[in-house]
DNA sequence: AGCTCCCGGTTGACGTATCAACCAAGCAGC
DNA sequence: GCTGCTTGGTTGATACGTCAACCGGGAGCT
């Protein structure tokens, strides 16, 4: 930790730019997938996980691995898409917790809402960088990330996984 | 729009990649605020813009413009902030609405947090990319929303305003 | 003046996130 | 085979965000 903690304009500048860009960023895809499809980005991020996996079927334990979310948000949110029907739980063969199933309501409307946001995303990200520059900043927020990590376990030098295509996140 | 709006792999990676810092690096900020300081990053923003106005004393309108919150969040927050004292509503002399006025408790709550703030943003932020990759990061930030902002209103390029230092947002 | 419309702000309802408490298999040790 | 701990998951309470409905004071018109 730097003795002089503060934030000398420049800097303060680079991080109200970030913090606007992602506030603005996270409202318009989120409140746009809302409106056109229903589906929260909490919502699209389970059904991208669990469109991804074996047979559109995971134990929960994966999916809090997967989306990083904690025990509880993941129970209360699994629980709220039960209700809609995008999800079901289904007693599971392998563990002793029932499994977490893409029913087809809840495929159909990923299948639905993916193409859309992924438009989204390249129109207001991807393409707005373009190649080069998304390159880099991608390299910057894994840095970043990195640190975070770093930061939050000392020891346990844990390898990166790796990602295969699907919709985007 | 592209006619083909599916992201390849290494846009894929790209945008997860910023997904996932942007997710952990917010979790961090916020969850350590709330912990030290018992203050949510709502309540920060409400206060650093607060302790920036002219007697820690703004109109609710111009709260509004400054954070970019809708009318009813900033409403039902500072119903909450005043609850817990950190905020006041005091008539205005000048407007019709009454003014929302950082209290001492609010002023004291601020200079509390700031400092531990700038250091986990300095430390977790601008440190990792350092002033070079920092800059180019914000610059693209900055692309980014102006996209945002030109896909929200066609007409009407609006100049955009002047930042002063203070507390990190 | 009296009327209407508009606009900034508040309210209520509902979905969501977090925390802490709880619960129920599985497993260790005896 | 019981005792008790660990672990993964659920539940309840509370704070937060969003939407839509509502309210009240001007401004403008006649």
């Amino acid at each position: 930790m730097p003795d002089e903690p503060w934030l000398d304009e420049a800097e303060q500048r680079a991080w109200r730019s970030y913090l606007h860009m992602q506030r603005l960023l996270t409202v318009r895809l989120s409140s746009r997938m809302q409106r056109d499809f229903d589906l929260s980005a909490a919502d699209y991020e389970i059904l991208v996980n669990l469109s991804e996996a074996a047979h559109g079927r995971m134990g929960p334990g994966e999916l809090a691995e997967a989306t990083q979310w904690e025990k509880s948000r993941l129970s209360h949110h699994l629980t709220r898409m039960e209700r809609r029907g995008l999800v079901s739980r289904e007693p599971s063969r392998t563990g002793r917790y029932p499994d977490v199933q893409l029913t087809e309501a809840g495929r159909a409307a990923i299948r639905r809402a993916a193409p859309a946001h992924a438009a989204d995303v390249r129109a207001l990200f991807v393409d707005v960088l373009g190649p080069q520059h998304l390159a880099r900043f991608a390299e910057d927020c894994r840095a970043v990330t990195a640190a975070l990590d770093a930061e939050q376990r000392p020891p346990a030098p844990a390898p990166a996984a790796g990602q295969e295509p699907g919709p985007p996140a």
